[in-house]
Order: structure tokens, then C-alpha cells, then sequence
DNA sequence: AATGGGACCTGCGCGC
DNA sequence: TGCGCGCAGGTCCCAT
């Protein structure tokens, strides 16, 4: 799913590519997916909007148009951006830019969604955000965790706790570290928070630099598959053998959510 | 405050 | 081969 690795892997790639090219066209094949305005209107406000700039907030998308207007992208479960010459099998929202691109806005599940605004920091959504994962430091982020008696794996996904992880990278930065899913964040030790600080960061970082997962439909900007999900040490990986004790990873639901880790090693 | 469930949504993989 | 069912998950909302 795209998380913040992905995210980000998307913002670099649309920094190189769509800055300051105008919106020439709009073309919506799916209307659900534009919130908060009818397909019209979206239209008539960014029709001819040049792009000033590419930002991020934990999953949420932000691009900068002219003239104050903010072009607010969550791509949810399946969504994602193909920059190309052609439309994409999944497009719901095409955007053809002034050199001739097409970038289409795909989304098998119909749950993603568009919205326009004219000061994203005043969205619900990043109001009650998190500090982000990458930015924050170990200290704050220890303080994080006094007083919390949820299980670690749900708040870690808890976007009002922290920004931008999701069930891949929460259970990837939980085997790394040692630590069982169903834990009371408040009874962890100090030394285990160390490390959790340390595999968020590490899991964070090698996710981007692997240009994120692909499980589900995920594809980058150039619509590559990203290289990550290979390297996934738990995530999807039940009954499979732990690569470090050999012992057979277990699948558990926590929170609602899918959840693989081993017993063995971690505790 | 914390937890659980449903809703949103579609494609895929499984069992028969 | 083909059908139908259930699962996948990010976020919001409601109920307990």
C-alpha cells in the first residue's frame, strides 16, 4: 500500500518531472474519486494552473498550483500516478500537461481521492496528524509513547500518533526490533524504544531508497514496479520461515489489520 | 480512552 | 472451465 516510502517516491519523481508544466486538460473518468466539489468545478479551478511544487504530509500528497490553490492527492489502498503518452488501465482522473504528458491519477479500488483547497495545513487530516517518522527526534519520539496502552503495532499505524506508516513498514520496523505486535506500547522498555527509533528510521529510509513496495497494484511515476517488497522480511509472509531463527512466521489480525511476525524472535 | 465493527470499493485467488 | 465467495487495506464513523 502506498505508505510514506512510496509517497515520497512519488513526490521526488514529480519534482523532476511536472514542475512549473501547466494543466492543460482535465479529463475524469471516474467521478467518485473528487471530493468536496462536483467534477465541474474541478475543472473550471485548475484548468490552465501552472505547478509550482510537489509536497508531502505523512500518506497525503500536496501539489502546489498557482494562485493559492492546493491539489490534494490520497491515494488510500490502491491508488497511484503514472506519468505516459496513454491512458492506464485504472485512470479516473486524467491531467494533460502542457508538454504533451498525460498524468493519469489510477486507482483500482475507487477509494483514493482528489480534493482542492486553497490551505492544506487546515485539512482535518494533517491538523491531526502526527510528527513525521523521518523529522522527529529520539527523545520526542520516547515521550510519544507515555501513557499509550494500545498495542504497539495499531498506534504505530496511527496516523494521529505518528504520520506516514502503514501496515507494511509497522510490522517490517517490528521484527527488526525485536518486538512482539500485541505489546502495550507503555510497558516497552527504554532500550526497545532505542531500537524501534533506529528500524523505523532504517526500514523508512531503505524503502525509499528501494523507490518503495509493490505489493497490491503500487507502481511508481514511471510505472515500474518499486523494489522494496522483496526485501520484506515478514510482511506477507506467513508460513514461511523466519530468516534469522527458521521458525515458521505466524499471521495474526490486530486492530482488524493483517499482522505476520515470528514468536520466536520476537518479544 | 480504547477497541471493534462496518462502510467505502474492486480484482484476485481460492475452493468446489 | 467457471462460478461465487471472501479477502486485501487506509480512513472515517459509529457503538460499546
Amino acid at each position: 500500500m502506498p505508505e510514506l516510502p512510496e509517497v515520497t517516491t512519488i513526490q521526488t519523481q514529480l519534482r523532476k518531472k511536472i514542475i512549473n508544466k501547466k494543466i492543460k486538460e482535465i479529463l475524469i473518468e471516474d467521478e467518485r474519486v473528487i471530493k468536496g466539489l462536483s467534477a465541474k468545478k474541478f475543472i473550471s479551478q485548475v484548468k490552465g494552473k501552472k505547478i509550482k511544487g510537489i509536497l508531502r504530509r505523512g500518506k497525503v500528497l500536496i501539489i502546489e498550483l498557482e494562485k493559492k490553490l492546493f491539489l490534494i492527492i490520497h491515494l488510500r489502498i490502491s491508488g497511484w500516478l503514472i506519468l505516459s503518452k496513454d491512458k492506464e488501465r485504472f485512470s479516473r482522473v486524467i491531467f494533460k500537461l502542457s508538454d504533451g504528458q498525460l498524468l493519469n491519477f489510477c486507482d483500482q479500488r475507487v477509494l483514493g481521492e482528489l480534493k482542492l483547497v486553497s490551505d492544506w495545513q487546515h485539512l482535518s487530516i494533517v491538523k491531526t496528524m502526527g510528527p513525521e517518522p523521518l523529522d522527529i527526534s529520539k527523545k520526542d519520539f520516547i515521550k510519544l509513547f507515555e501513557n499509550k496502552k494500545t498495542k504497539i503495532k495499531p498506534l504505530l499505524m496511527d496516523q494521529k500518533f505518528l504520520a506516514g506508516i502503514g501496515n507494511i513498514y509497522a510490522q517490517e520496523a517490528l521484527f527488526l526490533a525485536k518486538i512482539d505486535p500485541r505489546r502495550p506500547a507503555n510497558n516497552l522498555k527504554k532500550s526497545e524504544l532505542n531500537l524501534l527509533y533506529e528500524k523505523i528510521k532504517y526500514i523508512l529510509k531503505k524503502a525509499i531508497k528501494n523507490k518503495g513496495s509493490s505489493v497490491d497494484s503500487y507502481r511508481d511515476l514511471e510505472g515500474d514496479k518499486g523494489g522494496m517488497e522483496t526485501k520484506l522480511k515478514v510482511y506477507g509472509r506467513e508460513g514461511e520461515l523466519c530468516c534469522i531463527c527458521e521458525g515458521k512466521l505466524e499471521k495474526i489480525t490486530l486492530g482488524g489489520r493483517g499482522t505476520c511476525f515470528c514468536t520466536h524472535c520476537q518479544k
